[in-house]
DNA sequence: CTTACGCTTAAACAGTCGTTTCAATCGGAT
DNA sequence: ATCCGATTGAAACGACTGTTTAAGCGTAAG
């Protein structure tokens, strides 16, 4: 009668992964934290995912094939409809993020896992996003580049980290945020958003 | 002959354990790795420290009390040799920081631990942090508020909220941007620090 | 010399870690 | 009904975790 839709073992554990990887960071979380909250046996992940590195590599991957895909998308589109403004390419960039932390298919909870990926400096992590989806980066800091002509490179460096940091951080706290009351959390995180690309538009441009 | 001088036990744990700390984390630190850095027995961890969690309390406490009252100082010369002026409040926040990154005493992996702790959802920390050092933080707030006359609550929230990701994710990376050759440390993390101070004036000002 | 105290040591504690093993079970093709 | 490859289950592997124990150390006071 239900509508239940049958969520494979592989699903099921990389959801209670991201759940648990933003709560307690990736060396925080045991395996059997995340197959008891799974409800799968502890040998499923290694039988589906090989070990743990691969897992939280997985996790990764999951979530930023299609982000990453959203977010070149929506750069080409403002690129091509607003040539030279700079505020289009940080909506292409913070956007797709945002629908994720709004997404009912859960999602909410990787946002944290990218802030936290973020602090760690893990070698092993950063060259498998370096590897796989620092493109997508370079993408945006030739785009923000080219909107901000004459300016050095070093600057232009600084700033670009400095925007990294604020996006990275802000959008982790979205779901965090205390909301207003009457407002809804889609109309909330639209406005911090908002905000947010504002603030750093102004940071970049100075 | 040399003047070596006597490092206890007791800092040569809290040395190690802030290096380490930054490195892996917390949770992705053990104890033995501390004390092998440290070239202390096992038990002298428990015997100083109490606990692991502890510890890392002592990591942030050895730091964070001299940190604070630098910060704190600067605050009120900047709000009285430049009232309502906006950078000065953020330099006053930040060039402590700066210097500790500087320091030869160590202490430029503790910005790193900071930002470590940002990231980090743990409520114990958390707590920790809040009971201890929220106050630097709240009187850095309401001197910034007064700076932005007929800003929206919420509107300040989120500024600062933007604001502090940027600022400890940049700081964070100070001691890991590659410098230009033929620049001293000192000089280019400190146009690193005004680069920062713009870019978050920018920001919050718009 | 003896006592007392702060500190360090090696060893062990029970518990948890990621990973592996191998038998049991399943659904679908023959 | 029979087989087969894919998946799951319970149990165990050795290594490592934070913490505790009790004996030993050097030094300063009685």
């Amino acid at each position: 009668m239900s509508a239940t839709v049958h969520f494979s073992t592989k699903e099921r554990i990389l959801s209670a992964a991201e759940d648990l990887f933003a709560q307690f960071g990736f060396a925080g979380t045991s395996l059997r934290q995340v197959t008891t909250h799974a409800e799968v046996n502890i040998a499923a992940v290694n039988y589906h995912f090989g070990s743990k590195d691969n897992l939280v590599n997985e996790v990764f991957r999951r979530r930023l094939d299609e982000l990453s895909d959203k977010r070149l998308l929506a750069l080409r589109e403002a690129l091509r409809d607003h040539p030279g403004e700079l505020e289009p390419i940080l909506a292409a960039f913070i956007e797709p993020a945002l629908s994720l932390t709004l997404d009912r298919h859960g999602g909410s909870a990787f946002v944290r896992v990218l802030a936290r990926a973020y602090a760690e400096k893990n070698e092993r992590l950063r060259k498998f996003l370096s590897d796989n989806y620092g493109h997508v980066l370079r993408e945006f800091s030739k785009a923000i580049g080219a909107c901000l002509p004459g300016i050095g490179k070093e600057e232009l460096y600084w700033r670009l980290d400095f925007t990294a940091g604020a996006l990275t951080y802000a959008m982790a706290d979205f779901g965090l945020i205390r909301r207003p009351a009457g407002a809804t959390e889609k109309a909330h995180c639209q406005r911090a958003a908002a905000a947010l690309i504002r603030f750093a538009s102004a940071g970049i441009r100075q």
